[in-house]
RNA sequence: GUGGCUGUAGCUCAAUGGCAGAGCGCCUGACUGUGGAUCAGGAAGUUGUGGGUUCGAGCCCCAUCAGCCACCCCA
């Protein structure tokens, strides 16, 4: 090594995406993005870099998150910290020019100063949809559906998405209760699956709740256990109305969900992807209603997904409320269960699809028209660079790419008007046989799209 | 931000303070038209980095960089 050379390196809690990882990570993002557009959302993007001021104050304690400095004109600048804020801006900035209700996907990273762990990462991508001007329960309702048609077309099967409604959590702070430190329920609450019962009772004691309210608290959010399909979350409704009577909020939670749940099966989500689960809070403290988050029930790991309607954030740039219900996609955390639990079937690790081997110098000028052929019918194809290296070193090369389709021409087949098309396994299975099938060359595209599977 | 664990070949890991190794992978060949199997050979390391202790440091001490774990918080 060169005296002087620096050491490569990435930086702490930022990652390199190699080509089989970039794979997966854009078959991801283009399943999600689809889906998006096929409910009408639109793309946006916004600056890494916004003014300090834009972004501070948003994030409560973890503003030290935040990445802050003074560009080179001695601005006050920050790296966006997540897509919500830089939505109220733009917002604010377009608001007479932007069409509503204003319906936005946002798939960009976003950067943390956190301390970096698995599945939690200093620059990761945040996968935002929002619907930004209107309170009709059908957008809280067509989040959801965007979350079950999202993780059903990724391959997802066994996760659900949890719904609440802030609303009932003040109101059940109010019924227990709780006063001035209702706010220290909602946290508390959240951690019932992961503390248990006596685990939230200390840490609400801890929060300044008395014993008696904490009691009340526990007992109301326990009604939510058992649920067997849509009918229990109606009748947990329903039977929330009484302790609820007297506290308006409550009774504004009860109906707008109400309203929610009712319309998912019209928006075709299958009754078990969904639960009404009173202990979901959601940590971040702008939400105003409904809540949402998505559990994978395969693989033990935070949640996949996030959101709620927000009433008050996005209009902060504009002067008055505008009200908001988003769903966040966990891009990170989806893209570490699939690869756990292997969702979704087997992915290529490249995207070349076809190896077209070159015989020797004399063959070359074939093999590149054949080449050629299958670029204009829209194949990813690759020629080997080496005439003379031979067949042996080139389908090593297709191999350990992952390319899955050979195809040979030598003076045989060319004499004959044929070429052969090699299918490429994984390598290291000792019984693997070749599999090797001759076809015409004049009909090489229509072969090739077949052993591909393409239309 | 608090507390802790770990950094040795591309990967997974060995090596009482005393000659830096193995398996897998990679490269070459046996195999004269076909990756993977077998056999033979080969390349590959300033032990994360910088100091210190010692006759001698991969091992002990300090600092630093990075990864991981539990909190906190979140995605």
């Amino acid at each position: 090594m060169p005296d002087g050379q620096i050491k490569a390196q990435t930086l702490k809690g930022f990652r390199d995406f190699l080509p089989a990882q970039m794979v997966l990570r854009q078959h991801v993002i283009g399943t999600l993005r689809h889906v998006f557009e096929q409910h009408g959302f639109e793309p946006l993007e916004t600056p890494v870099l916004e003014y300090a001021e834009t972004l501070e104050g948003k994030y409560g304690d973890d503003e030290r998150l935040l990445y802050r400095f003074t560009d080179h004109g001695d601005r006050r600048v920050g790296m966006r910290y997540d897509l919500t804020v830089p939505l109220a801006r733009v917002v604010g900035q377009y608001v007479n020019t932007l069409a509503f209700p204003f319906k936005r996907y946002q798939i960009q990273p976003v950067w943390r100063a956190d301390r970096p762990q698995k599945g939690r990462y200093r620059e990761f991508y945040q996968c935002d949809v929002d619907i930004v001007g209107t309170s009709s329960p059908l957008a809280d309702a067509e989040c959801v559906s965007l979350y079950y048609e999202g993780f059903r077309d990724l391959g997802f099967v066994n996760y659900q998405t949890l719904l609440n409604s802030r609303k009932l959590l003040t109101a059940i702070g109010i019924y227990a209760g709780a006063g001035e430190q209702a706010g220290s329920i909602f946290r508390a609450i959240d951690k019932l699956a992961k503390v248990g019962e006596t685990g939230v009772i200390g840490e609400m004691i801890a929060g300044g709740v008395s014993i008696e309210a904490s009691r009340r608290a526990i007992d109301i959010v326990k009604m939510s256990q058992g649920r067997r399909d849509q009918s229990d979350d109606l009748k947990l409704i329903a039977n929330l109305r009484q302790p609820f009577a007297d506290i308006p909020v409550g009774i504004a939670g009860l109906d707008e969900l109400e309203a929610m749940i009712k319309l998912l099966p019209d928006f075709g989500v299958p009754d078990r992807y969904y639960k009404l689960d009173l202990t979901l809070a959601r940590g971040l403290n702008y939400y105003t209603g409904a809540v949402f988050e998505v559990v994978s029930q395969d693989i033990q790991i935070g949640s996949l997904g996030g959101g709620g309607r927000y009433d008050e954030l996005v209009g902060m740039f504009s002067g008055r409320s505008i009200p908001t219900v988003g769903a966040s996609f966990g891009l990170e955390r989806i893209i570490d269960v699939i690869e756990e639990a292997k969702i979704g079937g087997p992915l290529p690790r490249t995207t070349s699809e076809v190896f077209v081997t070159v015989f020797n110098s004399a063959m070359l000028a074939s093999a590149l028209a054949i080449t050629g052929e299958l670029r204009a019918a829209g194949i990813n194809t690759e020629v080997a660079y080496e005439p003379d290296s031979g067949l042996k070193k080139q389908l090593r090369y297709a191999g350990n790419k992952g390319i899955s389709l050979a195809i040979i021409e030598g003076p045989d087949e060319q004499a004959k008007g044929e070429v052969m098309l090699r299918e490429i396994g994984e390598s290291g299975d000792k019984d693997a046989i070749p599999n090797q099938t001759t076809v015409r060359r004049d009909e090489i595209v229509a072969a090739v799209k077949v052993r591909l599977a393409k239309p």
